[in-house]
DNA sequence: CATAAAGTTTAGCCGAGGTTACATTATCAT
DNA sequence: ATGATAATGTAACCTCGGCTAAACTTTATG
């Protein structure tokens, strides 16, 4: 079960597509952690435009019951998106959205919805579709959207 | 601009179903989070079992080169992967896959390719599926990546 | 065979995002 | 009015996944 002795270096330099193929993956690699660094963010202003629409308010309390996370986190990550101008609250009050905030949550909001009416429209049930959405909106290009948009719009007229 | 004072204390709780409903997204942010913490060392794995396919062997090296990120950052995270039995390997020798790791590079293989399938058979150009997917394929439920599947199939045999 | 070059490891730093325990403040009820 | 309770804040800790700099080992080469 040990493992056999190569040597150190490696192996002779692939051919040239080969090249460009391997920067690919880099890119699709170094996309999808840059996806995932907004996640946080994009989560947080689309569940406050949310609370605010249901509720009238944005509270924090609310926020970690819903992102299942403890109030200590919530608190610390809004401490970062008012650094970022996402957001504005005052100790012991409730959290708004700047202009740049509300901008990015609408954003979000509609592209949430986007990929969950394509997963629904897929013959994915609601619950497995909101779920995997949660995920899957951060990794979504522009032309991802579109085609997705483009098969929930002929699925619809087609039933 | 100043927010307005707001009360502190929460609105009254909501209706029961919609209480259900906030558990819903509860677990939609947990799952989604559960998921990205896998991330890593399923495109590890996953990498690892490529190069050996392509090159043989797999080395730091190369793995660093085609994830985008320093030698140094896949040092620390093959030493993790090692600890949690997916991988084996020696000093300054190439890196192995126990029965373990490969069983999970072959399902996330198998899993990445279909997802890859699935966007191009959406319409989706090359090069976006695979960026893309890279991101998506860690969210995809058993569910989704069923119908996924089936649209593949359907379009693949209607054209 | 000596040494240069390539690859790997180690040490130490950082920010993000999670936690528990405890302190503080604001609202509600008596 | 005041005291209990709910909400918010702060301190201290953790892991993960990035990084640079520097040391070390292995392989290749003159
Ligand atoms: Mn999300
Ligand atoms: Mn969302
Ligand atoms: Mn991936
Ligand atoms: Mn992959």
């Amino acid at each position: 079960m040990t493992p056999s002795r190569k040597p150190a270096r490696r192996k002779p330099a692939p051919s040239r597509s080969a090249a460009e193929q391997e920067a690919l993956r880099a890119t699709a690699f170094r996309t999808s952690r840059r996806h995932n660094a907004a996640e946080t963010e994009e989560d947080y202003v689309e569940l406050i435009d949310d609370l605010i629409r249901e509720r009238g308010e944005a509270r924090s309390v609310d926020m970690a019951q819903r992102l299942g996370v403890s109030h200590v986190t919530v608190a610390k990550t809004i401490r970062r998106l008012r650094d970022k101008e996402l957001i504005q609250y005052e100790p012991y009050r409730a959290i708004f959205l700047t202009p740049k905030g509300k901008s990015l949550a609408e954003r979000c909001r509609g592209r949430h919805q986007q990929v969950v009416d394509f997963l629904t429209a897929l013959g994915v049930s609601t619950r497995a579709a909101e779920v995997d959405a949660e995920g899957i909106e951060h990794h979504v290009s522009a032309e991802t959207l579109d085609a997705m948009r483009r098969f929930t719009r002929e699925r619809r007229k087609g039933s």
